[in-house]
RNA sequence: GGGCAGGUGGUAGAGUGGUCAAUUACACGACGCUGUAGACGUCGCGCCUUCGGGCUACGGGGGUUCGAAUCCCUCCCUGCCCA
């Protein structure tokens, strides 16, 4: 086994633990937030910053680093850890998002959660968009365009596999199909179906005892598909499990797909929900038994303006503060907090310096840190 | 005093008889962001509106024309050059 999981403590009150995953680059303690790197750097911060703010882990992406630099050069370069300067744990996502991020979520102009139900779009846009359309998935696997210069580029989990052998991630995912919440459940059982195919095929061909492979739970925002894929997927010999794909359209569908997917794997594996961080949705998810979490949005937000507080979400932007000397959170201990107001971060925004985003991603990214300690504590 | 070039929305700067309330960018205002094609995107940005439209606008005034930001006259202002 390329890792251990160890759980400590249980809730009484819910399904939520918390525990230890140890891995050959160091601990990861559950549950956790991993802020992502898509392009081996979360964006804006050196990992020297991240450290500070207390992340154990990241997550890099295998479509990405395949594309640029290429996984032979990460390999050359000593692998992901040693080319990006980062000891500690890394997780590599397969590629399958890109299966759906450049594809069916092109084609269907939504998010993993949907927020607009079909037939108010005109058709001809719709059209267009699968004219356009940049990837296509068959038995054997996806092929696709690249987003950077339109080659043409052929991904099966065997490949996968093998890039994120080059890449060297402790902790890399089987590869998957991603469905868009405006799939129907043909579609998505036959992609699940698919999933699973590719699930064996994955595990088949990983040969690296150095890293774990975790399994990837599909099935859609459908009760039956997810309890099928849950039972499929918890039976094989993964170290893990991640939970993806389509979350539905409410927010409560979320929740109803952790109810249905969560029981049917092993207790004593670690389980990871993919791509979901928002603080409440963390607070719920953990009680479902969620043990990590991996996300773009407190970068993102970071990036682009907003600061997660307490109560949601602060727009540095606004003009209102334009002249307000308070920090983002007076009770904040990150760096960003205890050395600059809202109006300079306001100011930085508004003059496009590049601080500005690089301050706000360690708020972000320290507020999620500080909720997962707090989490941890309170289980 | 003479010559030349100009004066367009918060700014820069297109337009040079009708399709112009006026391209575009920036600024400004708001919203969005959930395994990152994202330090990005969307919307608004003269006034009023029952959202059909109405009204006032391209330095000021006057004129030509069915019609002027666009042509003519005049005044004012700005920049550059010469004295």
């Amino acid at each position: 086994m390329a890792i251990k999981f160890r759980i400590t403590k249980k809730s009484k009150s819910s399904h939520a633990r918390v525990g230890v995953i140890e891995t050959e680059h160091g601990v990861i303690n559950t549950p956790a937030f991993v802020p992502v790197g898509t392009q081996a750097t979360v964006k804006g911060i050196t990992v020297e910053q991240l450290k500070n703010i207390g992340s154990e882990s990241l997550l890099c992406n295998t479509y990405h680093l395949y594309l640029r630099p290429g996984d032979k050069i990460v390999k050359k370069m000593g692998g992901l850890h040693k080319f990006m300067n980062w000891d500690r744990p890394i997780w590599t996502d397969s590629g399958g998002f890109q299966v759906f991020s450049l594809g069916a979520a092109l084609e269907h102009g939504v998010g993993k959660i949907a927020s607009i139900f079909p037939g108010h779009k005109d058709l001809g846009e719709t059209e267009r968009v699968i004219k356009e359309k940049f990837a296509r998935v068959t038995e054997d696997g996806v092929e696709f365009k690249s987003h950077l210069d339109g080659s043409q580029h052929f991904f099966t989990p065997e490949k996968s596999m093998g890039i994120q052998n080059n890449l060297g991630a402790d902790i890399i995912f089987a590869f998957d199909e991603c469905t868009s919440p405006m799939h129907d459940i043909k579609y998505t059982q036959e992609s699940m179906d698919r999933t699973h195919r590719w699930a064996k095929r994955s595990l088949a061909s990983h040969k690296n005892s150095r890293q774990a492979l975790f399994g990837i739970v599909q099935g859609g925002a459908y009760k039956d598909l997810r309890e099928t894929s849950a039972k499929f997927i918890g039976n094989m010999d993964f170290s893990g499990f991640g939970i993806g794909g389509s979350l539905g359209k409410p927010k409560r569908d979320m929740y109803n797909v952790l109810e249905w997917s969560i029981p049917h794997l092993p207790e004593e594996k670690p389980r990871h929900l993919l791509g979901i961080g928002s603080p409440e949705d963390i607070l719920k998810c953990v009680k479902m038994g969620v043990d990590t979490f991996d996300c773009v949005m407190p970068t993102r937000l970071g990036r682009n303006g907003s600061a997660l507080v307490a109560r949601g979400r602060l727009d540095v932007r606004l003009s209102k503060h334009l002249k307000d000397k308070n920090p983002i959170d007076k009770k904040c201990g990150c760096y960003t907090c205890q050395n600059y107001s809202r109006a300079y971060l306001c100011h930085l925004f508004r003059a496009h310096e590049m601080l500005g985003p690089i301050l706000m991603t360690m708020h972000n990214l320290y507020f999620m840190e500080n909720l997962l300690k707090k989490i941890r504590e309170s289980i």
